[in-house]
RNA sequence: CGGGGCGUAGCGCAGCCUGGUAGCGCAUCUGGUUUGGGACCAGAGGGUCGGGUGUUCGAAUCACCCCGCCCCGACCA
């Protein structure tokens, strides 16, 4: 039984060469420190060391959820077709939503959340307004058949998620369990000591009015996020607002000039020694989804801009854009590598920063050619202005003019205000105080477990391998006998019981290695105290006690369990004061 | 989906160009010597060379097809 805990029996199969196929730190290390195996693309095991770091962010997830006043429900992974039929979604997910047929012919898919599952279950309950308001999660697999898993568990095919559910009488009741939420998982990722920030973001596919994701902040991370070096404005670059200086030029004369075989918004500047930032940067665009499927659009941002494309999705009420083929620009009039907003057949959208500028270098619409002295104002007359420019560092802070900075992020959590997107069409229904019909509110909360995991390793590692916060650590001590005398075997299988009896996660690794190996061995996979027995101590009735990679000091055998518990208390007393 | 790279023992790799007995390091097993920061000696086991078809007397090696994996891109007109 205690066997399993004995390192020469635990199944810790770890490597000692950085596995050729990964490429981020936390998937070398995870794979070499025996944490997790692959399966297929973007699905993973997890080996028991993996199981047990899972179960800790799951135990400190669960505590603040529940604290925060949700009730945990367990629902299923397999969910009916016609559930995302009646939430339009099954159309709109996309191939991320991985479908099936049953034995019997029923469009099936795999759950990659679970709005719609809730709300079938919420509308057969609920009655009455006093029922309200609720919250419910859980944590559970889901599966998104991901265009590109990478990155081992950052963005896996497979992961496993805590994803809660709130249902409210009215919008001020979803404000304040909003709130709730964002405050709970302010202290979650607290609890793990990481460094993180919430940014507001885009709803994307789940949808809804107001949304925050919370980032860990990594250069790995996928996402791009602005902050304000001045106030607390946080959003991801998909979201943020921000302004921009412009160059202030003379108004012209509009004139055609020469530019051949230029093209990009670089080449052309420099061919005509301006500033790049008076060149006008027109993308065509095929709208995706919504009421103007397939249409052609044409989007212009300043030259050393970059065109959002789901700013841009959002101006023209579509599920996304995408980049025009060649005969689509003809088709609207353009020449490819010579577009310009002028004369164009389509709808012509211009960034906000475009507005009132005079004196622009633009394609001409014509082979090789360009036009300079534009006047957005004089000149496009049918221009429709929206904010499509990326946030870009070193713009001003649309709320308080302070600078803007840009750093990568990993996305671990997101919350929405949904309102009524699926309760509205999933018909979650009550009887309110009135005793009037009316369709709830919703919201919903999600952090992704499994990537937390990786998120965390992230942020903590060295050259010698993870260094677990202490709350997180599959273990918290490593028990290393060294040497094989039956007097160390015998000291440390007595402390090891010891450790045990007082509540503590202990690793005994009895094996028969020589000391480098145990050490190098609990440095990789990141255990946060030592506790060491060897002969040369144990002779003067001494052990040593030590934190990873830190120096070890001599703790008297009959001391060892009160010192590493009051060690190990005093440290977790220090990382709630400083949150680290 | 496009581009690039890769696939040979558990892990890392060589061999392929120029066809001819499948190799190296680590790991594993046995024995011995070691034992305070990834030991040493001796021996051993482990391979459908990703799969298929073809060319050839003969294919890891050449050709074609398929599969899988990784990276980049999905973008600046």
């Amino acid at each position: 039984m205690l066997a399993t805990m004995r390192y020469s029996k635990f199944f810790i199969p770890t490597l000692r060469d950085d596995p050729a196929d990964a490429e981020v730190i936390s998937h070398k290390l995870l794979l070499r420190a025996g944490y997790i195996r692959r399966v297929t693309s973007g699905v993973y095991d997890y080996l028991p060391l993996a199981v047990r770091v899972l179960r800790k962010i799951e135990a400190v997830v669960r505590d603040e959820m529940n604290r925060a006043g949700a009730q945990e429900l367990q629902m299923p992974m397999v969910q009916p077709g016609e559930l995302w039929e009646k939430s339009e979604r099954m159309e709109k997910y996309g191939p991320e939503l991985l479908r099936f047929k049953d034995r019997h012919g029923h469009e099936s898919c795999l759950g990659p959340t679970h709005e719609e599952v809730i709300c079938d279950l919420v509308s057969r309950e609920l009655r009455s307004y006093k029922q309200l308001p609720m919250n419910l999660y859980q944590i559970q697999n889901k599966f998104r058949d991901e265009i590109r898993p990478r990155f081992g568990l950052m963005r896996g095919r497979e992961f496993i998620m805590k994803d809660a559910y709130s249902f409210h009488a009215d919008e001020d009741c979803l404000a304040a369990e909003y709130k709730n939420m964002f405050d709970a998982y302010c202290r979650i990722f607290t609890r793990f000591g990481l460094k993180f920030r919430p940014v507001e973001a885009d709803t994307g596919s789940i949808g809804g009015s107001d949304s925050h994701e919370f980032h860990v902040l990594a250069d790995s991370g996928e996402d791009l996020i602005a902050h304000c070096g001045a106030c607390e404005y946080a959003a991801n670059v998909e979201k943020a607002v921000s302004n921009r200086q412009t160059v202030a030029v003379e108004q012209a004369e509009l004139k055609m000039v020469d530019t051949p075989v230029v093209t990009s918004a670089e080449d052309v500047a420099g061919f005509l020694s301006v500033d790049i930032a008076l060149l006008v940067k027109t993308m065509v665009y095929r709208i995706i989804g919504g009421e103007h499927d397939g249409v052609i659009v044409a989007a212009c941002v300043r030259g050393d801009d970059q065109v959002q494309e789901i700013k841009l999705a959002h101006a023209v009420g579509a599920d996304s854009v995408e980049l025009a083929t060649d005969a689509e620009i003809t088709e609207i009039g353009g020449v490819t590598g010579f577009v310009g907003p002028q004369n164009l057949l389509s709808r012509v959208l211009l960034d906000h920063s475009l507005q009132g500028a005079t004196g622009l270098v633009a394609g001409a619409n014509r082979k090789d050619a360009h036009i300079t002295g534009l006047d957005t104002a004089r000149d496009i007359t049918s221009g429709e202005f929206f904010d499509l420019r990326q946030t870009r560092a070193g713009d001003t802070c649309a709320k308080c003019g302070g600078n803007i900075e840009l750093s990568r992020g990993i996305e671990v959590g997101q919350v929405f205000a949904l309102g009524t997107r699926y309760t509205e069409p999933m018909e979650v229904l009550f009887q309110n105080q009135q005793g009037q019909r009316s369709v709830a509110t919703m919201g919903c909360y999600g952090i992704g477990v499994s990537r937390l995991m990786a998120a965390i390793v992230e942020q903590c590692n060295d050259a010698a391998g993870i260094s677990w916060p202490l709350t997180l650590a599959p273990f918290s001590v490593g028990l290393i006998s060294m040497g094989k005398s039956g007097a160390v075997l015998e000291a440390s299988e007595a402390i090891y019981h010891q450790l045990k009896g007082a509540g503590i996660d202990v690793l005994w690794d009895d094996r028969k290695e020589r000391p480098g190996v145990k050490f190098k061995d609990f440095e990789l996979i990141g255990l946060p105290l030592q506790v060491v027995v060897g002969d040369r101590g144990l002779n003067d009735g001494q052990v040593e006690m030590g934190w990873r990679k830190n120096e070890r000091r001599s703790v008297p055998v009959a001391d060892i369990v009160s010192v590493v518990l009051s060690e190990l208390q005093s440290s977790e007393l220090q990382s709630v004061e400083t949150g680290n």
